[in-house]
DNA sequence: CGAATATTCGCAATCGATTACCCCCGATTT
DNA sequence: AAATCGGGGGTAATCGATTGCGAATATTCG
């Protein structure tokens, strides 16, 4: 087709590619005329530089892979739009990969991803990942890797995540002063890091705040707003009942809270409820839901940045482990200051 | 680093590279021992062909770019999850790109693509693009293109869209079904296909049924909540109101239920309401919000599908403009006919 | 058994760009 | 005037894989 290479550009000038390369890459061993004739035709000529044959010689593609459960999960579209407006003026281009939660399908893709041989990979790992070799793949092939979110611990891998525990702290203790006594907890998958520290958090405010601790309160949940109506459901009936719930999952709370409004039970006023990752439609619910934004776009773009940096410190693996700060957004879900007259019509966000 | 060329293979078996390369693409001009012997010893080498190599080789880079404004908003986010789905067994690899809507990044980011030699481009074009040069640049190098969604009438280009017209349509005739008389419309910009088609429907359903039309009932809107907040305020003061609505996007309509709600006015028994896209907040408000789905993820499936059948045919140009057949999700928002004893408990669907 | 035909494989060019190494020639030095 | 130096630029190898053109060996046939 359409292709000027730097041979065409040679045989115009008479001058050898060797020439013409130089005198694009500014080398200094050309004279300036050479060097803006080169330019100028080069331009007049249309000329732009092959990337895969740069590729090939330089080991750098300048494209990034970046790994996902579903890329259509606000979360983690989120992060990968941080992501790539961070990296798309450094040159980099970004490959978007779907593990579906699969650990097999995660393995795959970091060979398809080495294959095309990447400069670095970002990702969050696959609920079902537990052999880590893959990963260690990565390491040896000496390709940057970053963590989001969820992670797994091994050295000489970087991460950027939220402090859950903290997250998980925050929203309990916001319960408990909106006056619950007894505040039960939909559990994640313990597997996942996330999930440990959000009840460790839970664990720990309980105990800072004296309140008691029962096994009945913690129900195992998975993310589906049904997950949240049976959860409640069998909350409920126990002999005393929660008053306040802290939900892994904005799902699962929303389940909850539907559940709730049908049986006649009023949230905030008999049950509050706090969600976990400020999925959008929490502003919009009815009471809007109280939850956790997890700065997903900041979170995409601090990666990138570690990202950066280990670039840029060429042979040095540095290990950074990045925790950002969560948000804790109080909404009328358990919010019992005055939820009587305040007309429900705030929270929110333009789009 | 790591890695294992055919060079290395070729060594090792005293043989030429170019007999490793050809065993190892099930070359008939390779003996069946032979071929099993390098089979074997590059499986036991750990082997990997090298994709950039390859690439600059052969001019196929086997990766595919998709522009869209931004990747984080749910209708395009999704319909990339179909096209990277569709495409990934056939051993594509999918690179993002963000537009932001705006012209001037859409020009670069199709340079950069085309530069990365990419052997497709899927794209919904932004808002404000009026000149289309680049677009023709990618059909002067015979790069495949889909247009998704956002199209334009450009000869040469296959198109993946839903019927924006029969969607607007059937959403009207709904409403009018429903005992309404006189429907506004919140209208996006004409620019776009994709809102005068919509706006088209809506005028031929109301001539359709007798309606009158008003230029007052349209009102232009730009997808935030806050427009269409201003947008029904505005036509409730008009002297006859109207008693329905459709909305060209589910963040106005949302806005116009609020504010509604908040006058006391009652949705749908005085005014019935349907918004376009079944953003997932839609199935969560109070009331549920009547939509129109846009099967973005089999949108999605379809745009591979149809860059699959061109790369397959080789040389010849087929252009190929498919149109799927949208859905209206009825909910209450305009649901009178029982609205008044149905517990508003379902449309929920799981995660 | 010699020639014709198949079979199997090697040589070297190619895809574009980069770069180590070497060379040429004018200018300065002694 | 011979020796030295350095600016400017060419030669060719290299990154890995593919492939047209032959060439060498093996097989078949008359």
């Amino acid at each position: 087709m359409n292709k000027v290479t730097i041979y065409d550009i040679s045989k115009k000038l008479n001058i050898s590619a060797a020439t013409v390369s130089r005198a694009l890459n500014n080398n200094p061993k050309i004279s300036i005329k050479t060097r803006e004739l080169v330019l100028r035709t080069a331009a007049e000529m249309n000329y732009e530089q092959n990337t895969l044959a740069l590729a090939l010689k330089s080991g750098k593609s300048h494209t990034v892979g970046i790994l996902v459960p579903y890329m259509d999960r606000s979360f983690f579209s989120s992060v990968i739009r941080g992501i790539e407006e961070e990296l798309y003026p450094h040159g980099y281009r970004v490959i978007i990969c779907q593990t579906r939660d699969d650990a097999q399908s995660e393995v795959q893709n970091i060979n398809t991803l080495l294959n095309a041989q990447v400069d670095g990979i970002f990702m969050s790992v696959s609920k079902t990942t537990k052999d880590t070799s893959h990963i260690d793949r990565v390491l040896q092939k000496g390709v940057p890797l970053v963590f989001f979110d969820r992670k797994k611990n091994i050295k000489g891998v970087s991460s950027v995540t939220i402090d859950d525990f903290s997250a998980a702290y925050m929203s309990v203790e916001h319960l408990i002063r909106q006056g619950c006594k007894r505040i039960a907890h939909f559990k994640g998958d313990i597997h996942l890091e996330i999930y440990k520290d959000r009840y460790e958090g839970y664990l720990k405010a309980l105990e800072d705040y004296n309140l008691p601790f029962s096994e009945d309160y913690v129900v195992q949940i998975n993310s589906k707003v049904v997950s949240g109506t049976a959860a409640v459901k069998k909350l409920m009936q126990l002999p005393s009942p929660p008053d306040g719930i802290f939900s892994v999952s904005d799902f699962t709370a929303l389940g909850a809270i539907q559940y709730l409004k049908k049986s006649g039970i009023r949230v905030p006023e008999d049950v509050c409820i706090s969600g976990f990752s400020n999925e959008s439609f929490t502003q919009y619910t009815e009471p809007t839901m109280t939850t956790i934004d997890q700065t997903p776009i900041k979170m995409g773009k601090t990666s990138a940045r570690v990202f950066l940096e280990q670039i840029e410190a060429e042979t040095v693996v540095i290990e950074k482990k990045v925790v950002l700060p969560p948000q804790l957004l109080i909404r009328d879900s358990s919010d019992r200051r005055n939820h009587r007259d305040t007309p429900r019509f705030h929270g929110i966000k333009s789009f």
